[in-house]
DNA sequence: GCCGTTTTCGGCCCGACTGTTTTCAGTCG
């Protein structure tokens, strides 16, 4: 049987903490099984291997108990209590905790005393009125319910998925509010919070934390948006309204000598701010959103920066990407740690080694790229044309690839401020061979190798084949590593960690596609390959000029999330430096 | 069920909101 993947152990474990909670487990027991839940989705290397090397339980998190669980689901596929509590409670039942307002208690409840065991049930019991007599259920109850159930019912008709949205388009969202708000006479201080601070890969709504004169007058600001849609409420402490897009804005306007406590609060993660008061708690220390109270003097102390509410709890300023209980807070101790890397910053970007133009599927021509690239102040760009298999019309021969090396020699003579690389995007073939013959790519500046079909192989099938890529000569680096489409596409099956040892055995670097739908390699993965010793590039995939520069950031956003420095990222070398650094400059060309 | 600069046992973040309550449990973020 093939090892369960990471993401299929961590829906094993989310599921068995839903069962223990539905059966009346200590919720600290609950707690555990989704915070391992979530350490091996999280994880770079595949935890069936850990398990079956006997090493899992150095993931934090992962003690005896889940070692045993871990050992009977890589071995049989399932985990013995799993069964026997799915046994004990329909399936129906924890489709009913997933609706607001009903948790695993009076779920519980409705099962056992009027046989509810659906959601389809539930409607039932709710429409003939025997919910209300249940002791501590009443007749909101029941129409709060049969409200859940509908707007389930109509989320599930619209196709609607969890409603996130990916970070691009939050983005377009609230920068348009945030300048509005800056620029309001009343304001003061305004900030983005929420997952969206810490550049997450899509959010599901958007906190902002401002400051102001007249809290009202802001607040109003806000609602007489022309983004805004419907507004659910507004007052002194804010507004929250939905936007034409569909996006939930929640503005909260504080008092200033509490802006640190609240944007520290409500930037997030859960993880971290969870990890960040248990520690504070072995120092006296309780933290919330008002303040950090002291109990050895009883007195609350308010922060107006987030800087006082991180050096009051004994910590050195922690950057909202790193927030993420990823051991951030270890680093970042006062006293000792190995400290804090010093994040790449988009200006320090020098070059970009993956763009298209109208040989293939772009839409801009080669020296209007170059000359983006230039006005971004790169000294490099590499065209990379998709190869000859890509298909959709957009496929380049080896014919026109001669044409296209020509054509891109004769530009870079034309910008002599700026190197351009004559380049190919080379597709991945099923069996790891790649669609140009090897004289052609030797005759190339730049490669960079990619998977555009056959994503649904094994994973064993697909890491042999991405390996072979990387183990080819003329390979310089692997594009968009795992597929992934955000809130779109899941990633292909792949082993990671084995790329991730191939490339660093080869000299072979891997990209993080800027793309914002893509991010990928991811910032777990592009972490663990830094770590490794794997040269990492950010590189747009601009198939514009546009995207060329408003990509980068995204790119950027996922090294800083993988704790990356400049000095780990190829491309923030300027091309002196840089040159020497590709595999094919270190290779003895073969003959012809 | 995990974990250890007060612990190998006894802790395990903090507050808001809701609906059902006469002081709180459940749920959520």
């Amino acid at each position: 049987m093939a090892d369960p993947t990471n993401s299929e152990i961590a829906a094993a474990f989310d599921e068995l903490g839903d069962l223990y909670e539905l059966d009346g487990a200590i919720i600290h027991r609950v707690v555990a099984y989704r915070n391992a839940a979530k350490v091996v989705r999280d994880a770079s290397v595949s935890v069936a291997a850990l398990t079956r090397d006997g090493r899992v339980t150095e993931l934090p998190g992962i003690g005896a108990t889940l070692e045993t669980k871990l050992v009977a689901l890589v071995e049989t596929g399932d985990i013995p209590q799993a069964a026997r509590l799915r046994a004990k409670f329909p399936a129906g039942l924890l489709e009913m905790t997933r609706l607001p307002g009903l948790g695993p208690k009076r779920a519980r409840r409705l099962y056992e005393e009027l046989g509810v065991d659906s959601l389809q049930s539930l409607e039932t019991a709710a429409r003939q009125q025997r919910i209300r007599d249940l002791k501590g259920f009443g007749v909101r109850a029941e129409e709060n319910f049969l409200a859940a159930i509908a707007r389930a019912n109509a989320d599930a008709a619209d196709g609607k998925t969890g409603g996130r949205f990916v970070l691009d388009r939050a983005l377009a969202i609230a920068e348009p509010l945030l300048e509005l708000l800056r620029a309001h006479p009343t304001s003061h201080r305004v900030e983005l919070a929420g997952s969206a601070r810490r550049w997450a890969d899509s959010v599901k709504d958007l906190d902002i934390i401002a400051t102001a004169d007249d809290p009202r007058a802001l607040a109003e600001a806000l609602t007489a948006s022309d983004l805004v849609e419907s507004i659910a409420g507004v007052g002194d402490a804010g507004a929250r309204v939905r936007t034409h897009s569909g996006m939930g804005v929640d503005l909260k306007v504080v008092a200033p000598d509490q802006f640190g406590n609240l944007l520290q609060h409500f930037s997030g993660s859960k993880e971290h701010n969870m990890a960040l008061r248990e520690a504070a708690v072995k120092r006296g220390l309780h933290v919330s959103e008002y303040g950090v109270l002291d109990d050895a003097t009883g007195e609350t102390l308010r922060c107006a920066t987030e800087q006082e509410v991180y050096a009051e709890l004994g910590y050195a300023y922690i950057e909202p990407e790193l927030r993420e209980n990823r051991g951030e807070l270890r680093a970042a101790l006062l006293d000792g740690g190995s400290g804090l890397p010093e994040l790449i910053r988009e200006e320090d970007v020098r070059g970009d080694l993956h763009s298209h133009t109208t040989a293939s599927d772009g839409r801009n021509e080669i020296e209007e790229m170059a000359e983006a690239a230039q006005a971004l102040g790169y000294e490099y760009l590499a065209i990379t044309d998709h190869s000859a298999s890509h298909g959709f019309g957009d496929e380049v021969s080896a014919e026109q690839l001669e044409i296209q090396i020509e054509r891109i020699h004769a530009a870079n003579a034309a910008f002599p401020g700026i190197e351009l690389l004559a380049g190919s995007e080379v597709n991945i073939m099923p069996d790891g061979s790649l669609d140009y013959p090897d004289e052609l790519l030797a005759r190339l500046d730049w490669v960079i190798a990619s998977v555009h079909s056959s994503f649904r192989i094994d994973e064993r099938a697909m890491t042999e084949r991405v390996v072979a890529a990387i183990e080819h000569p003329w390979v310089d680096a692997i594009g968009h590593l795992t597929g992934r489409k955000i809130e779109a596409r899941p990633p292909y099956a792949i082993d990671v960690e084995r790329v991730i040892e191939a490339a660093a055995r080869t000299g072979t670097m891997l990209e993080i596609n800027a793309a914002p739908d893509r991010r990928d390699l991811n910032d777990v993965h592009a972490r663990a390959a830094a770590q490794a010793g794997v040269r990492i590039l950010v590189n747009s995939d601009a198939h514009r000029t546009r995207t060329l520069a408003s990509s980068r950031r995204y790119g950027i956003a996922t090294a800083r999330r993988a704790w990356l420095t400049a000095e780990q990222v190829a491309n923030t070398r300027g091309w002196a430096q840089f040159a020497p650094l590709r595999k094919r400059a270190g290779t003895v060309s073969p003959p012809g």
